[in-house]
This record gives structure tokens, C-alpha cells and sequence, in this order.
DNA sequence: GGTTATTGCTTGACATCTAATATATTCAGG
DNA sequence: CCTGAATATATTAGATGTCAAGCAATAACC
């Protein structure tokens, strides 16, 4: 028989009486660090490299021109002080560059070769990774999770930024 | 008229050639990170604290009797030196206090009385974030949303674990 | 053209987080 | 009792993350 142990997590320990949105705020939560998790695992074994490096290089390789450090921490939604530190590691092992920018404040950041080779490698392996842990849905159900999330998300932005409701 | 600008974020990258599950899960973590960061920003500007230490008394405040410091490792998902980390954090400040075990290796975490004072306090604007943030899906779409994760967060523990498949 | 504000990035202080290691206690056999 | 395996926690080093403060370059304004 051999029922399936429920695991304690921060959402085993919400009562009846939470509100729901309670409950299906610590559910998402508890899929996203299910799902980061092991993608960090792997990303450190089989390529001895971090989620944050991975994630950065990551939106290099969508823009070959670069990418300057305010559009990363942007596209990364993270602060520039952290972007700053990634960069500067990443530029030590040789995988990204700063070139300079017609704005000489700013510069601007790309894949080297080397980085363009690592990258490719880890993205084939990170995309099975994720197709796989995200086959536990149908395709049906990929599309309405794809829906309910982008109302989730555009709700959030709205809260987040309450500017010029028109 | 003015459309809503399109933020940039880690998924606004993906490009049509994408498999599914790659734009699902980077709008996962899109969706958590938002919320995340509202929830941050408010813990700190209203209670001067942050969300590790909300969680972590978030767990203790529904196990009055305490809860050893593994099981609060397994809960939050972190790795066990963090949880020191934040415990004695919340002891420096009179949040918690260690107490002793029958096993002599252990000890039980438990709320203080200021400790449960100050947590009722940010619970109860906490829960309003969260169903504030979540307020964008219909009452049948929480239904919906929260099936669908149940679904992805069973497959994820089977992928995670794969012991003693039956 | 000369302030003034803004922007782009870095730095420093600190909180979180992981992985690896160390120490103390319990437990399982003999 | 003794030994070794397993358990509970702490500790360390390093990476990631925040915020606030600072500097340099640009933009805005008169």
C-alpha cells in the first residue's frame, strides 16, 4: 500500500481555519524552492556552477549586444549590488566581459566565447531539467497554469507600482 | 489608452522557439519573487523585520510546545546552519528561547511571550498582504491554481526522491 | 554655460543561504 | 561496557542577497 508520507513544509503546518489565499501562497512558494532546488543541485554537480550565474548568463545569451548591469538586475529582479558581485565573478573565470557603452557611466556586459560554449552545454541539460520536473501536468495543464500565473503576475505588477491608473 | 508597459523580466527573454515548460517555470518564479518582494519590503518598512525570521516564527507560533531545530530546517526547506543563524538572531532579540530536550543533542525552539505578542501582530497585516496580492484570480481560480501546484508539488517529491517506488 | 537633479555603477555593512566539516549524544550490536 | 553507525547541532568559508551611501557621468533647466 505504502501511502505517500506527506513531508512536513511551512504548508503542512497552515490550519483549515487559514484564509486561502494563505494556503495557496505557501503552495507556490513551496513548488518554486522544490522545483529551484533541485536545478541548483544539479546545476553544481553536473556543472559545478550556481543558479544565479547560470540565470545571469542566461539573459546574455538572449542579447548577444549585451546587456547593461541596471537591465540585468531589472530582468534578474534583483539589486544592482548583487549584479555587480555576479559579474565580477563570472568576468573572473573568463565566461562574460564589460565593454565599454556610448554612456561612459555604464558599460556593457557579454558572453566571451568561452561563456557561449559553458552556456550552451548547461542550457540543453537545465531544459530537460525542467521538462522534466514540470511533467507531472498534462499539456492541458501546462496552458492553464500558464493562465492563471500571467493574472497572477499582471495583479502583482499593479500592486507593486500603483502609478497612473488611467 | 496607455497599454500597460511590458516589465522585462526573466521570461519577457523567452523566445517563441521555447519549450512550455521552460516559459511555465520562469513565470513561476516570476510570480514568487513579486510577491516575495512585496512582502519583504512591507515586513520591513511596518515591523522592522524580515521574511526568514516571519517564517520561521510563523512556524513555531502553530507548535506552542516547540520544534527541534531539524524540523525547522525541514519545514523552512533551508539547510540546517541557517536556521542557527536565525535562531540565535531571534534570541538575541527575545523572540524565542532554546529549551531543553530528553534527547541532550537537541533542544526545542519556542515562541516567548514577546515572541507571540510580536508575531500575532505582523500575522494578521501579513494575511491581508497576501490575499491582497492574490486578489487578481477569482474565488474558483484559487481552486484551480491550488489543484494544479498540488499536482506539480507531488511530482517534484517524486523526482526528488525516488526511493521505494512501488 | 553653470547649477541641479538624475542615472549607472560600485562599495560596505550586514542578513541569508549552502555545502562541508566538526563535536556531542544516542542507538544498535556484540 | 565498548565500538561503530546514525543523529542533532554548531561552525566555517564562500556565494548570494538587501539597503544605504558614495562617486562619476549625463541630462535638464534657466
Amino acid at each position: 500500500m505504502l501511502q505517500p508520507v506527506p513531508r512536513p513544509d511551512r504548508e503542512s503546518a497552515a490550519s483549515a481555519g487559514d484564509h486561502r489565499a494563505l494556503r495557496l501562497w505557501l503552495r507556490l512558494l513551496t513548488c518554486t524552492q522544490l522545483i529551484e532546488r533541485q536545478v541548483r543541485l544539479r546545476l553544481r554537480s553536473r556543472f559545478g556552477t550556481t543558479l544565479p550565474r547560470f540565470d545571469l548568463m542566461s539573459q546574455l545569451e538572449r542579447h548577444p549586444q549585451g546587456l547593461k548591469m541596471n537591465e540585468l538586475s531589472r530582468r534578474l529582479m534583483v539589486t544592482g549590488g548583487n549584479v555587480t558581485g555576479i559579474v565580477d565573478l563570472l568576468a573572473k573565470q573568463g565566461l562574460v566581459e564589460r565593454t565599454a557603452d556610448t554612456d561612459r557611466r555604464a558599460f556593457r556586459v557579454r558572453l566571451t566565447r568561452a561563456g557561449e560554449r559553458a552556456f550552451a552545454e548547461m542550457a540543453l541539460a537545465h531544459e530537460e531539467w525542467i521538462v522534466e520536473l514540470l511533467s507531472g501536468l498534462t499539456r492541458r495543464e501546462h496552458g492553464e497554469l500558464l493562465a492563471l500565473l500571467a493574472k497572477v503576475k499582471a495583479h502583482c505588477h499593479r500592486v507593486a507600482e500603483p502609478r497612473g491608473e488611467g
